[in-house]
DNA sequence: TACGCATATTGACAAATGTCGATATGTTAG
DNA sequence: CTAACATATCGACATTTGTCAATATGCGTA
């Protein structure tokens, strides 16, 4: 639950989400008020919860979402929230 | 969402959750691994960010949820995430 | 009034988290 | 092989957050 409770990676996962295939990191860097390593340290934390993958193409690294994580992740919360409500 | 973010936070949710009227806090500490002052701390957290509200009656002080608060809340993350899905 | 109880607040400290500069690693081009 | 580039990792530091002992506040009772 904290993973979301961070604005940068929110912003991340937005704009993965938008960009229907992948987005290398400096495009993700532009988008974003912190620098290369911060970047780079968010998308670890993404990645390791599996709400992302990274894949290498040339030198570039693409990120993408998970939609099946995230969806996932939605149901769980869905339903925890629901028993509080 | 970041409130939702700590254990202690969702056991007090989960417990007030489960007894419809209303809770002391001597009994959430019971069900809770910290002590009284943290106790406090996270229910003012939880009542700023209007998700419970406080009763006194006589020397004690009764919290409950606010299930229409928590539903909104809901419905916001959920909206949130499907837009990453 | 004075005492005991329940909860809140304060202040100090500990732990977790975020940030960045410097540097390492891997890639491509020449 | 070397240079230039993209990204990752490291290490130090700053900020935020959580925790508790001590104390304050408010209430009921004698």
């Amino acid at each position: 639950m904290q993973l979301l409770g961070h604005p940068v990676r929110l912003q991340l996962l937005d704009v993965l989400a938008r960009n229907e295939g992948r987005v290398c990191v400096c495009d993700l860097e532009a988008a974003v008020p912190v620098k290369q390593p911060t970047v780079s340290h968010h998308l670890r934390i993404l990645r390791e919860a599996g709400l992302i993958d990274a894949e290498r193409v040339g030198q570039w690294m693409f990120y993408r979402v998970r939609r099946d994580a995230l969806g996932a992740l939605r149901d769980r919360i869905g339903a925890m929230l629901e028993a509080f409500v």
